[in-house]
DNA sequence: AAGTAGTATGTTATAAAGTAACAGAAAGTT
DNA sequence: AACTTTCTGTTACTTTATAACATACTACTT
């Protein structure tokens, strides 16, 4: 699983393959159930380093049979809830967790432009942020952090074209 | 315009007052058209410290005659792009900014239990976000950063009720 | 004052995202 | 096997948001 800013898509097969490995061992050792229709949907997920719609899966779901909703957000539901994706608010989408079973914020970075997704995990911001509550005697139980901008790739692209 | 959480609700006429105040002078400055309707969302938005959905205030529109949600969404839009309202993107809801005009990322402390809202300005934590997302070689252009949990007055009460 | 361009609002219909409730199937337990 | 729990299918619906077009209002030009 490599960094999706510099994950050559060609070998993008391993991030899927190391996503599933993982969420083999975290189901194992938790006690989960990584059924059928859970692995398709996470690793749906993991096709790219892109948050991906609920509807979105649904439609992919439908190609190979029928499906409906609350089959796709039970799903996700699970799969967040196990700690093996995310939910973007700013974006209604979800994304694979790059360190499920590590207790982490998931803060994210996001491009405005191919729309590929990383997951930051600065201890830095985290504990800045529980400072800043601190001072206001705010007891912080959740921290979400959504950054959209240019990913380098990008960057370099938007420069190409002057 | 007292912080949120030190905000005595029964003074809280003050808060409307200087929003609506704040609003008229930036309109003013920038050649905005603040009209009835949306001083009226606006005053709307600022009866309390908490995010308030577009269809609450819809409804509370249509308690006074027709309305529609395109009405509240375009209105809505303009009190966002001219930067008096903010989103919170973890509850589709809306809130008013409390520095309108001056350039700020909006990022927020939301208590789980009574729903109160403030604003938080931390540069610090602006600059650690920003120094994070930079390791990564990413141009940030906005950050979301909205945090969950108990603000000063439930976190007291959760004590008492031991 | 009348004409006109631009902006704001009304109206109808629809899209997109998410959930409630109940039925049936599969997996685990005794 | 009988029972319990968990998972999935299905139908219907709620909530949030937008597209498209009609009308009204404002501000400026002549
Ligand atoms: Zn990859
Ligand atoms: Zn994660
Ligand atoms: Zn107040
Ligand atoms: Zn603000």
């Amino acid at each position: 699983m490599s960094q999706p800013f510099s994950c050559s898509h060609d070998q993008h097969d391993h991030c899927v393959d190391a996503a599933l490995t993982a969420a083999e061992r975290l189901c194992r050792e938790q006690r989960l159930r990584l059924t059928p229709l859970r692995r398709k949907i996470l690793t749906l997920i993991w096709q790219s380093h892109r948050p991906v719609g609920a509807y979105d899966l649904l439609e992919i779901l439908q190609k190979e049979g029928r499906a409906a909703p609350p089959t796709v957000y039970r799903t996700l539901d699970f799969l967040l809830e196990s700690g093996l994706v995310h939910r973007l608010a700013t974006r209604n989408a979800y994304f694979g967790c790059t360190r499920p079973g590590q207790d982490h914020a998931g803060h994210v970075l996001i491009c405005e432009s191919c729309h590929v997704l990383a997951e930051i995990d600065s201890a830095d911001v985290v504990r800045q942020i529980d400072a800043s509550a601190d001072a206001f005697g705010f007891e912080v139980r959740r921290q979400t952090v959504e950054v959209s901008g240019l990913c380098p790739r990008c960057r370099q692209e938007a420069d190409h074209a002057c």
